[in-house]
RNA sequence: GGAGAGGUGGCUGAGUGGUUGAAAGCGCCAGUCUCGAAAACUGGUAUACCGGUUUCCGGUAUCGGGGGUUCGAAUCCCCCCCUCUCCGCCA
């Protein structure tokens, strides 16, 4: 959520960093407009509610009973206060609506740009990998036995999928892997978060409410599936003021993650490149603002790092003003190349969110005791989404005899070396 | 799912209609004392919003959430949420 006093005085600057993003006329001045009303009704109301507490003390102090001229009084003043908060309530559930489906504001440095067209490369790393006429995962890891999207459709629909045998096992390495390194090495605290949460936390984190079309829900207990273990991490501390001297938090969580992917169907049909559950391991920490840049650039070279470890030539991209997330200001994305199907895959966005979440979520800190208390700058990043990974290991892994090589690095924890292809009768 | 108990400030915990934003203790901050520290003593210590002569002053709201009764509600009434205990069920 944008501050709303920040609209109110900075009117234009607002409206200029909005148009950024493809905002084309967002409701300022209607907002604006709003807020002076809701000042003026407050100012009122508080008046009067001076006036019946003055009142009702003095009858207090003195002992007695209300005369008849003073209950007609207070009848009155207390209507008006009742009207004055009606108003009120109206008006403040209007500047709510219209600032809840407003994104945050990108930082200055975000590039301008409309759609994806605009993001930078910023840098690649390690050389373009795969044997000559690799396949893809659509048909190499089917061919090992590892991945049967037929079953996943038979049980669940289009874009699910089933892995199996060392596939799973890879998958499940991939992950352990991730979470061990930000754990140990890294300084995260790993949290099991629950993946069903309620609608005020969905809306903390912004996917509420203007992304509800691609979230899974249960009507009956009125629960959301998370989208990304993001979405929790983001609830852990809402409305609540972090004591001093615990920044900064970093959390590492792995979760299933629900979509639903309506708007983009027909993109990304083959495969297991976009579907409607993966696991994803995801980092989030909760910093002081002066130590937000650095927090991101941080955690940007600790995702890239497990790329590097893996062994997959990647390549960080700078998103431009019209392709970063809703709830983000700066945000950068890190590809892998996957040989065989031709393609850099998106495997982490890593974002600042600054104060937008913290507002959202009423999520405060106190710098230091006795001091007053701030929102704190919230950052989220893959590291890294399982199966994108798990397409550019098995990819660029492949050898000319069918069989796939495993990283070094995840040998502990698949206890094999290689995918072999299964023995033709 | 059934029965009961309870939700008060950073924490523990008083408070059942009128100087209670809220006792007391703990914690924290500052000062005194000390070479320094501890102890002791003294003082301070919530958040949000509105207004102003804007490092401060005034006002308003907040005792799980919402509604009601009343001149006046932490305190009385109604609804909801959550936590705990016992029973049942269950990975």
């Amino acid at each position: 959520m944008l501050d709303l006093t920040e609209i109110v005085r900075n009117t234009e600057r607002v409206r200029a960093a909005l148009l950024r993003r493809g905002e084309q006329d967002p409701p300022l001045d209607r907002i604006v407009e709003l807020d002076t009303e809701r000042r003026r009704l407050i100012a009122g109301a508080d008046t009067d509610r001076a006036t019946r507490n003055t009142v009702s003390k003095r009858i207090g102090d003195e002992k007695r009973k209300p005369s008849p001229e003073e209950i007609a009084e207070m009848r009155q003043t207390n209507d008006r206060i009742k009207a004055a908060e009606q108003s009120l309530d109206s008006i403040q559930q209007e500047i709510h609506g219209l600032l809840m489906p407003l994104p945050n504001l990108p930082l200055a440095d975000v590039p301008d740009g409309h759609d994806e067209s605009g993001n930078v490369v910023v840098r690649t790393y390690g050389e373009k990998t795969g044997i000559p006429g690799g396949q893809a995962h659509w048909d190499l890891a089917p061919a090992l036995g590892i991945l049967d999207m037929e079953a996943g459709a038979s049980i669940s629909g289009a874009r699910f999928y089933v892995m199996k045998g060392k596939g799973a096992r890879l998958s499940r390495a991939l992950a352990s892997w991730m979470l061990d390194t930000h754990s140990n090495e890294f300084g995260y605290t790993e949290i099991e978060p629950p993946l069903l949460v309620r609608g005020e936390t969905m809306t903390g984190s912004g996917n509420l409410p203007k992304f509800k079309d691609n979230l899974y829900r249960d009507d009956e207990s009125d629960l959301w599936l998370v989208p990304t273990a993001e979405v929790a991490l983001n609830g852990l501390h809402q409305g609540k003021i972090i004591e001093a001297d615990t920044l900064p938090l970093k959390y590492v969580a792995q979760t299933p993650c629900f979509r639903k992917e309506h708007t983009a169907a027909g993109r990304d049909v083959r495969g297991i490149k976009r579907v409607h559950q993966f696991e994803k391991v995801e980092m989030f920490r909760y910093v002081e603002p002066e130590g937000s840049e650095e927090a991101l650039e941080e955690m940007l070279e600790q995702a890239r790092t497990l790329c590097e470890r893996l062994g997959l030539a990647h390549r960080v991209l700078k998103l431009c003003a019209g392709d970063i997330g809703f709830q983000s200001a700066k945000t950068f994305d890190i590809e892998v190349w996957a040989p065989g199907s031709g393609e850099w895959l998106e495997v982490s966005s890593i974002s600042t969110c600054v104060e937008f979440q913290a507002r959202r979520n009423n999520t405060r800190y106190r710098p230091a005791h006795g001091e007053q208390v701030r929102m704190p700058h919230t950052l989220n990043g893959s590291g890294l989404a399982i199966p994108r990974v798990w397409i550019a290991v098995i990819e660029n892994g492949q050898q000319p005899d069918g069989s796939v090589v495993i990283p070094e690095v995840l040998r502990p924890y698949t206890g094999f070396d290689r995918i072999d292809p299964p023995i033709k009768a």
